[in-house]
DNA sequence: CCTTGACTTGAAATGCATTTCATAAATTAG
DNA sequence: CTAATTTATGAAATGCATTTCAAGTCAAGG
């Protein structure tokens, strides 16, 4: 491979020159600029990426932390995120930890190691206090809202959102509501099951099932749901596709939605508007887009993203 | 920062035993190893990965060229590149083009400074003409199947599912069918035109319209097909959601599926299994795991990946 | 005519870790 | 007890481009 000095030695200048020149400086004679760009076109040269990120101590690279990459709301985290990146020129590498917390220091350690600027965490393993001492290596930008200074958030008041939408099933005289969630242990269960509280009081037995991902898993759900001694007569769902599945399982059983059942979805995903779902969207594409644009700019402030309920016929 | 000549200072031996304690060379004295262990303990030192980089020659990051960051289709190649990626230890840097010539170009310059060992096209702005002399710089990989020795490809035979869907419609008694496609100048849609051709002869005008991704470009198609003088009975849809949008505006029209229209789908999304809509899946997953596992192996085999045709209720 | 500022250029230092080469000591084999 | 290995270590070269520093030329201003 031919590098700086191979031009500089063929051009008749120093490595300095071509620099200048490969960097568009100004104070280059246009002779030597012309035999350098002539000496560049010639030997096909193209400058060494991993030195240049070397002595500048940048990238302009973003690591992204999500945990499943099958995921639609993690897939609409990343588009936003992608979108913003493309834009401001940052390159995007995808990090799938599946909420391994080895994993999710291996990308961590990345960050330290300069492979990265900055780092995105759309969902984590780890403890914050296990995360924060890698803010000294690049920005930390998270999508769920936390206290600590170190990192910016772009986040949802879910809490808020699970709130209005409780409320919502409430106010058309329900009494009670099942739900599904994703991972128990995650601070989105938390708020849900606060929000649940906080409405309708104590939760029935058997009316939470978490580790919902996909449709599948959704009309499983809404079968076990149905075959409880008091059936539940709305359920809310932790995202459409889950919803989707809902609406299979009642389908099936010759159910009317909302008639018999109501469902509510979240994050306005294609099945949803097909299956004409009530959803919670929280709008997750401009999450994605709001946390890159705190990375690219090492802010550290915390910015609220709005939720909206989108009515349709399912409620 | 400190940096491995820090370490060899401050542990009392040369850069040469720290570097081999760092990559766990065999033939280092123990009480050498401890002490440098203890140093870069002490010292909380990561090597520089772009140094690392640098010097190796690779960075066991892969680059993935996709148009659209937004569409379910490029989501699941993309979810079996990371799969396989994570695997085997590589990274995936995502690469948006929006079918930009010049983007390519700029991502394929990427490959040759050095920035990937590979890239993974999965659908192309650029001639092969242009993409191939790139091949000498890393390995590419296309999804898409191309004659060109210095190309891998991971790909569906097209032509082949779209005769065995269209034969499925002539089966059941339809003497034409309407289609959407997406970008116009695509392989993909010179191989629909030609399968048409193939299986029901000259296509009636109006009967095809490009450029759509969503279901509200479904919508939208659905509502031009059937305000056609002579509609169509049977209509082949570029992916689940462009259905899912057609069968919403059938709905929309008192139609019923598949009795007043028989819709087919594509890529087994989960708006289709939500409407039982019959799809044709290229499987795109496995697409992105192989095309994965080539680029990391440097291989330039062709690889034809096997679609299926799931029989649902919309036929 | 001298000073000042705008140009122009190259040598050398810098960023950081790996790897080759040379050397030497300690074992093992014959 | 040699010869051949194995073990152990450091100096120096290598990968490559940027940036600072120093120094020189040239033209304009006073």
């Amino acid at each position: 491979m031919t590098n700086i000095n191979d031009i500089a030695r063929l051009a008749g200048v120093s490595v300095s020159t071509v620099s200048r020149v490969l960097n568009n400086y100004k104070y280059v004679a246009s002779n030597k600029r012309e035999s350098v760009l002539k000496v560049i076109e010639e030997m096909n040269y193209t400058p060494n990426k991993n030195a240049i990120d070397l002595i500048r101590g940048e990238t302009r690279t973003i690591g992204v932390i999500i945990p499943y990459n099958n995921n639609p709301s993690f897939d609409q985290l990343l588009n936003g995120i992608l979108t913003k990146a493309l834009e401001d020129d940052f390159l995007i590498t995808v990090l799938p930890s599946k909420y391994s917390k080895e994993k999710e220091m291996e990308y961590l350690e990345k960050l330290k190691s300069k492979l990265f600027d900055g780092i995105i965490i759309t969902s984590r393993a780890n403890d914050w206090e296990t995360i924060i001492p890698y803010s000294n290596y690049g920005s930390i930008v998270s999508c769920e809202y936390t206290e600590h200074t170190e990192i910016g958030c772009s986040y949802i008041d879910r809490y808020s959102s699970f709130l209005n939408a409780f409320q919502l099933l409430k106010n058309k005289g329900h009494r009670a509501a099942a739900f599904t969630t994703a991972r128990l242990e995650s601070n989105s269960t938390k708020q849900m099951l606060d929000a649940y509280n906080q409405i309708f009081g104590e939760l029935p037995p058997g009316y939470h099932i978490s580790d919902c991902q996909c449709l599948e898993d959704g009309y499983e759900a809404a079968k076990q749901f149905l075959q409880l001694p008091e059936r539940p007569t709305a359920i809310y769902a932790n995202g459409d596709e889950v919803a989707g599945g809902m609406y299979l399982y009642a389908k099936s059983q010759q159910m009317k939605v909302p008639a018999d059942l109501v469902i509510i979805g979240q994050e306005n995903q294609p099945v949803g508007i097909g299956l004409g779902l009530t959803t919670v969207d929280h709008q997750l594409t401009k999450v994605g887009e709001q946390a890159c644009s705190l990375v690219i700019k090492k802010s550290r402030k915390k910015v609220k993203i709005p939720y909206r309920i989108l009515e349709r016929d399912s409620v």
